[in-house]
DNA sequence: ACCATTGTTTCACATAGTGAAACAATTATA
DNA sequence: TATAATTGTTTCACTATGTGAAACAATGGT
């Protein structure tokens, strides 16, 4: 007991239930709880009576039919208060709309998390060739325009982390090399804005531009993305201007003045 | 026959730590141990503890400046898989978009949960002046258009308990004794629509027609909001063709096939 | 500087959560 | 239809775990 970490401490019962709620996804958005409990390594009682205790607070819902558990409309409920108590979620919406329209390609607002980029906030397009992304969906940072701008302006013991996890490559323009991704934040940096040509998925590509807070801190970035054949290669540079100038507007928005 | 034995079976740590994260709300969306603490009962170093844990698995998160928590990121990815795993979700998105270009109107999706509607889905409309409803947002059901469809469309015992639990006055128009209501629901049962001109807040006018399933049951209720002054009385019966149309096209979306 | 307020950690204790196994309830197979 | 197989819930005994009071830290206000 005298050596255990400080970590330690955390509420064991809790603990399994939150990792529970976290292991539900895109790809598993329903479970039983045999499944839970393997997947996991819990035993079969512990997962019923938390699951039981989950649905009594409305965080997963148990389906009649398949009796499968997915999750509940608190987590509706509760993402709703998440998003109202942004500035930046409720300030950046009439700015992407804009967008949004006048480029015709779906915007996020995104963030940095831990070593992922994750989207806050989406508007999107009418065009009917779209992505399949998500408010809340994580990517890989070093991979997306968003992920390259946020990184580019942050401390570089996170860059540091990011390479030591080590750099997969997702598609054909992925940026493998530690050394060569360092050259192009640099670069992402100077610019001003970041562009992604088929680095996560093939034939996606996305711009993106630094939001800045009353400090001057990059809090977030705002990204524009569609297919390459749309966002082709010699029109980057006229869209980042417009992104660039989204995300300024919303920067204002939030206090940033310009020095 | 086992409601009551099963409550004294859920894992009260657990259960405390869902409590803490439901008491988070739009009014409330960030707090300090003592407040949670003193809310609901619960010991200091309980609450501190549990917060730690939450904080953990990323579902609250703990603003280094104020020092208060607020929700997590982990919410925001959960939501969008509650979203993303919802068909309605999906077939909805573009026929809302098209009502709302052609009505000026925001519109949503909103389901029965207990006895009230929540907002599962929600499509802003351009104009300047808008309402603060947002996704997740809980409503009582007997006061709002949607509402008051789904309880047109649901078992007896639904509005029953909707009946006893009280039918508070929100606004000039809420009705509140329990005759006129139930006369009220097969009307719009009869109509196939409903609307709600201040009902639950001043100005505020809203008109909500049914969305099927395969099976022919209503699972949800498609609506337009807006106020007064530009959804007047005597539009009310054209743009509820409008909206009764789109639910059609939804339902007709999920495999609802008109007899 | 002081006291007031809040958050974290310690500690001893009793409760509350755990796992194995029994029991139900389904579902699959013969 | 019977039988086996799989899965979910409940029981039960045990002790690990979460609890509250109080001590300790860390701030903040006056």
């Amino acid at each position: 007991m005298e050596t255990k970490k400080q970590e330690e401490h955390y509420l064991s019962s809790l603990k399994n239930a939150l990792r529970i709620l976290n292991s539900f996804s895109m790809d598993e958005p329903e479970k039983k709880i045999s499944e839970i409990s393997s997947s996991l390594g819990l035993n079969k009682s512990t997962v019923s009576r938390t699951m039981a205790t989950l649905a009594s607070e409305g965080f997963v819902y148990k389906d009649p039919e398949t009796k499968k558990y997915r999750l509940g409309l608190s987590i509706l409920t509760l993402s709703g208060v998440v998003n109202s108590s942004m500035d930046i979620h409720r300030e950046s919406q009439p700015i992407l709309n804009r967008l949004v329209e006048t480029l015709g390609e779906t915007a996020h607002i995104s963030v940095l998390d831990h070593l992922d980029v994750i989207y806050l906030h989406k508007v999107e397009c009418n065009h009917p060739v779209r992505f399949l992304t998500h408010v809340g969906r994580r990517n890989p940072a070093y991979c997306t325009s968003s992920g390259k701008v946020l990184l580019a302006y942050s401390n570089d013991d996170v860059l540091d982390r990011v390479i030591e996890k080590g750099l997969n490559k997702y598609c054909k323009n992925t940026i493998t090399n530690p050394k060569l991704l360092r050259a192009h934040l640099l670069e992402v940096k100077k610019n001003g804005y970041a562009s992604s040509v088929e680095e996560i998925l093939d034939g996606v590509t996305s711009i993106a531009a630094p939001i800045f807070d009353f400090r001057g801190n990059v809090i977030a970035a705002l990204s524009v993305v569609g297919p390459k054949q749309r966002l082709q290669s010699h029109k980057i540079q006229s869209i980042a201007k417009k992104v660039i100038s989204a995300a300024l507007e919303v920067s204002a928005r939030l206090g940033y003045r310009r020095r």
